[in-house]
DNA sequence: GGAGAAACGGACTATGGTCCGGGAATGGAT
DNA sequence: ATCCATTCCCGGACCATAGTCCGTTTCTCC
């Protein structure tokens, strides 16, 4: 796919030579993963069992990976790139080429079902404390340039993550596992919601902040 | 039951009698849990440590208050009791006698206020997943009912619980310690987020102006 | 004082994460 | 091509900690 026309796949600049066993046990580490997470779901798959079913030692899993959760993250990049590209390069209206609000107004249901759908292993994914740092970052900006497309006025890195924090996992998964509301409640509750905060009114907000 | 008339303090219906070693083991357990995480903060707590400090054994702790989680909740317990107090009966503008709008713009700078000096604590005291639902459910209650008072239109609830989730532990703590916001900041965001919120004209949502 | 129920406590298990001695891959020298 | 020195990696024993289990102890009520 990737057209490099060299033999190896970029050595990119000074890359430090990566040792051919290395590679291969960190792809059949991850493969392993992602079989055992697919057949079990995220939170019954241990290192241990990873290891065991990857033919490794734990230490070569926690070397690559740092922690169950770096795993985890490797695991889940997967689905998440590919939901990052429907955002940058997709058809409409949550690609280009729809109106900033209508773009803004597909994307929280899209990530609100993404949550949803991954949300053991997104959970699983989250650093010690906190969400998973490459998703979200990436969901603040996106909704961050939208805000500046739309016009509105004020802090919009903060704004944008407000409007993102009602996404994140543990909050949906409380209303629809524990309290059991429907998907398509929390999906309108956030359009009125992101409605809210765009329409047009200027209530204060002094000049974004550097 | 009978109503029993017995002298000790409000039976409560019929209370499965606590034995009085019991009882005295949980204070036990509670006061040693609740120094501990005022001398070395609730991370560096393990249960062995209680359980040694308050000279019981592991498995009594964990019968009296069911989880690490459980047991932070309980030392928790103490201040989110004061918070609440002062939103419910304390002076204007947090707590009655201001108007609605008011006291909603009090409300988040004060909870953000307060997730950030128990950070740690609540975090501990989350269950498995997800927030600690006591002190969660009762901001969500009552800024459902400051909307309504202020005469929001729409699905409530679900408004409150967007309005809560931007000053949620692991949020608001990625933004100052990670990304060293300062908390004015966080705060001016988010009373810029509720107004634009509260602000009136009726994007949509549902009926019932009130 | 005795019977029965409840609680105790610490050994035990499961799991994430660390450490370090042994060993293989790599690149250069012969 | 072979061999050697270096470097990096491997793997599983080891540690810390949350949570469980069950024989033993202690309380309560009659």
């Amino acid at each position: 796919m990737t057209p490099t026309s060299s033999p190896v796949p970029l050595p990119l600049a000074d890359a430090p030579r990566v040792r051919a066993d290395a590679a291969r046990n960190r792809d059949a580490v991850l493969c392993a993963a992602v079989r055992l997470v697919g057949d079990l779901g995220a939170d019954a798959v241990t290192m241990d069992r990873v290891a065991a079913e990857a033919c490794v030692g734990k230490g070569t899993i926690f070397r690559r990976f740092g922690s169950r959760a770096g795993l985890m993250a490797a695991v889940l990049d997967g689905s998440e790139t590919g939901f990052q590209e429907r955002v940058i390069s997709g058809p409409p209206p949550l690609g280009p080429g729809a109106d900033p609000l209508e773009r803004l107004l597909a994307f929280g249901p899209e990530r609100l079902r993404q949550n949803l759908l991954h949300g053991a292993l997104l959970e699983a994914a989250a650093a010690p404390h906190g969400r998973s740092l490459a998703a979200y970052s990436f969901g603040v900006l996106h909704v961050r340039y939208l805000l500046a497309e739309i016009g509105v006025a004020g802090d919009l890195p903060l704004l944008a993550s407000a409007l993102l924090a009602p996404l994140e996992v543990p909050v949906v998964r409380a209303q629809v596992e524990v309290q059991g509301l429907p998907v398509e409640r929390l999906s309108a509750a956030w359009t009125d919601l992101a409605r809210r905060v765009v329409r047009p009114g200027a209530p204060r907000g002094g000049p974004a902040p550097a």
